[in-house]
DNA sequence: TTGTAGGCGTTATCAA
DNA sequence: TTGATAACGCCTACAA
C-alpha cells in the first residue's frame, strides 16, 4: 500500500505543506481559491489525510472502543447498535470488541483500544474480571468511560446501570402471586453486581410475603442454556422439583425448561419459569417464556451520551449512574396454576 | 492522559532513544544488562511503546479489522470468534465493525479500518452493497482481503464460501421426497450471491424431479422474522397456501410459521418448513426447524488463515476460493406427510 | 555495544 | 495569505 501523502499534494502544486493542511482543517485562514484548487486535485491525486500521523500530533482519534463479555446473545449486540447511533451522528467511529467472558483478553482489548487512542471507551465487564485495578488506574487519569450492565461496584467511574434488584424483585413476587411458593433460584455468577442484586430482589419477595427461603432454594447456575439442562438433569436425578425457577438470565431458564419438558413435566402447570434480561428466543420457544425485558437499545444510547459528555467536558466531569427501567413480560411459562 | 515516552526513558538512564528502542526489539545487538536494566525502568515508569508512532514508521499495526452486516443473528458473532481464535494466537487484535446492513456505513467502516492501517479485513458485504469498486481498487493495491458469505461474484480476491447452491438443492429434495411438492421458495435479498445460489438449488431439485414450477412459487422475502410473517399473512389472505416453504434463510421461515401457527395451521401436516443458515432458534421453537447447517466456527477460522496467508506472502499471493460444507438438520418441521 | 540523526505524515507556531 | 520548521514518538541506517 502507496499512500499519497501531504507533500506530494505540495510538491504537484507547488505549495507548502502547510498550506495543504490548512485546506483540510479550516480553522485557519486560507485564500478560498487556493483551498479549492487544494481540495481538487487532492481528491484527484487520491490524497487524504493519514489518520496515524493526525492522532500521533493530536492525541486524539474520534473513534470510541466498546468491549463486551460476549455477543452471542443478541443483548449486547442491541445495546451496541444503539451507542453506535448516536457516536455515528457526532462524527465518531466504533470500534468493537469481544472478550469471550475471558479477564485476560478482554484487558488485551482495553489495551490494545487505548493504545489506538480511542478518545472513549464503553464497557461491560467478563464475568471473570475481578481486579479491576487497570481500570481504576485509567479513570484516575481521567481516561473517558462508561461501563454498562456488567460493572463492578468498587469502581468509581460512570455507569449506565438497570435496576436489578427492583426487577428481580417483580419477577419473583410475580410468581408468587401467580401461586407458585417453592421458587428456586437459578443464580448468576457471583463476580458480578447484577447476579447479587438479581438474588436480593428474589429474597425480599419472599421477605414481603413472610416465604421462608432455605439454601436448597439458591443453585448456582451460569448463564448458557447447558448449565440450565444440567441444572434441570440433577434436580430430576435427585427428585426435588420445585413449583417455579426463577432464573438470572434467560438461557438457562430456556435449557431448564427443554429438559423438564423432555421429561414430562407440563409447563407451567408442574414447573414454571421466569427469565431476566429478555433474549429474542423468549417469545418463541413452546411455552413462551415469561421475562424481565431491559430497554437495550437504550442502554447503548445513554451510555455513548454520557460518554460524548465526558470527553467533551474532561475537567468539569463526575462520575454519575443511571439507572434504567424495564417491563416484565409475563408469558405463558408462568401463569396462574388453576 | 499523559504517556510515557522513549525520552523520557532514555533521560532517565542516560541512554540514546535508538538502545531503549533496540531493548524493545530484540533484533539488534544490545548488551544484555542494559537491555534488562532498560525494560526494568521502562515498566517501573510505566512505559510502553507507542503504537500509533510505531504503526507511522512500520506502516503496519497487527490489527485486523473484521466487517459485517449485523451480528443480532448469532451467525456473524460465531464466525467472529472463529477468526478471533486464529488471529490472537498469531499475536494480532481483532477490530469488529457493524454496518447494520448499510452501504454507507459498511465504506464509511471499512475506510476506517484501513486509515488505522489494519494490516488486513475480513468482510461480508451488506445487503445493499451493489458498488464493489472501492474494494476492487483495495486488492489491486495488495491490500489484504478475504470475503465470506456475503460476498460479490465480480470481486476478484480471496472468499470463503459454502456450498448454497448444493445444500439448497438437498433441502429442497429432502421435501419433494418427504411428499410435498407444492412449495413456495421465499427469496433473499437479489444484489446477494448467496441469494441466486440457493433460488438456484431449489430450481434444480424441481427439475430434478420433473416438479414444475411458476413464478408463484417464488416470493421474495427479506432476512428478518418479520418479512416472513408478513409473507404468511399475505398468503393466508390470499389463501394461496403451499404444501411447504423452503427459506432463504431461518428467521423468515420461523416468522412465518409463527403466523401460520397462530392462524391454526398445523406443522408440518398442513405447510411445512424449511430454512438455511441454521441459527440456535431452529432447534429451540416448537416444532424445531429443519434447516441448513453452516460451519460458522470454520468460515472465521478459514478466513483467518486465509487472510494471515495473504500478509505474510504479500507478492507471491493468489487470490483463493474455499467452499466449506454444511450439515442438513433435519427436524419436525418438515418430516413426512404421512 | 551504543549514539547520532533523519524520516514516517501531520499539525502548529512563527516569520515573511 | 503563505512558507519554513519544529514538534509528535518511534525506528533504523550509519557512525563511533
Amino acid at each position: 500500500m502507496d499512500y499519497v501523502t501531504i507533500k506530494d499534494v505540495a510538491k504537484r502544486l507547488n505549495l507548502a505543506v502547510s498550506t495543504i493542511s490548512r485546506a483540510f482543517n479550516d480553522k485557519y485562514d486560507i485564500k478560498k481559491e487556493t483551498k479549492e484548487l487544494i481540495l481538487k486535485t487532492a481528491t484527484e491525486m487520491g490524497y487524504h489525510p493519514n489518520p496515524m500521523a493526525k492522532k500521533l500530533t493530536q492525541k486524539r482519534s474520534f473513534n470510541i472502543g466498546i468491549v463486551v463479555p460476549e455477543f452471542i446473545n443478541g443483548f449486547f449486540p442491541e445495546v451496541i447498535i444503539g451507542a453506535q447511533e448516536i457516536l455515528f451522528e457526532k462524527g465518531y467511529q466504533v470500534l468493537i470488541t469481544q472478550s469471550n467472558e475471558s479477564y485476560e483478553s478482554e484487558i488485551k482489548n482495553v489495551k490494545t483500544l487505548v493504545d489506538n487512542m480511542v478518545d472513549g471507551l464503553i464497557i461491560s465487564l467478563s464475568s471473570e474480571s475481578k481486579n479491576t485495578d487497570y481500570y481504576q488506574t485509567l479513570i484516575d487519569k481521567g481516561f473517558p468511560i462508561v461501563f454498562f450492565n456488567r460493572v463492578n461496584s468498587k469502581l468509581k467511574s460512570s455507569k449506565i446501570l438497570f435496576n436489578d434488584y427492583k426487577w428481580a424483585l417483580f419477577a419473583t413476587e410475580h410468581l408468587i402471586t401467580q401461586g407458585y411458593k417453592n421458587i428456586v433460584h437459578l443464580e448468576g455468577l457471583e463476580s458480578l453486581t447484577l447476579s447479587k442484586e438479581r438474588k436480593r430482589g428474589f429474597i425480599d419477595a419472599h421477605k414481603k410475603y413472610k416465604i421462608e427461603l432455605t439454601s436448597n432454594h439458591f443453585i448456582k447456575s451460569g448463564f448458557t442454556i447447558e448449565s440450565g439442562k444440567a441444572t434441570a438433569e440433577l434436580m430430576i436425578k435427585n427428585n426435588q422439583i420445585p413449583n417455579a425457577i426463577f432464573a438470572s438470565c434467560d438461557p438457562p431458564a430456556i435449557g431448564a425448561m427443554m429438559v423438564f419438558k423432555e421429561n414430562g413435566y407440563k409447563i407451567p402447570t408442574d414447573i414454571a419459569f421466569v427469565g431476566f434480561t429478555e433474549s429474542k428466543l423468549a417469545g418463541l420457544i413452546n411455552p413462551p417464556l415469561t421475562s424481565v425485558m431491559q430497554p437495550t437499545h437504550d442502554i447503548g444510547v445513554e451510555a455513548a451520551k454520557m460518554l460524548l459528555d465526558q470527553i467533551e467536558n474532561p475537567h468539569a466531569y463526575l462520575p454519575q449512574t443511571i439507572i434504567l427501567n424495564g417491563t416484565l413480560n409475563i408469558r405463558e411459562s408462568s401463569v396462574k396454576i388453576i
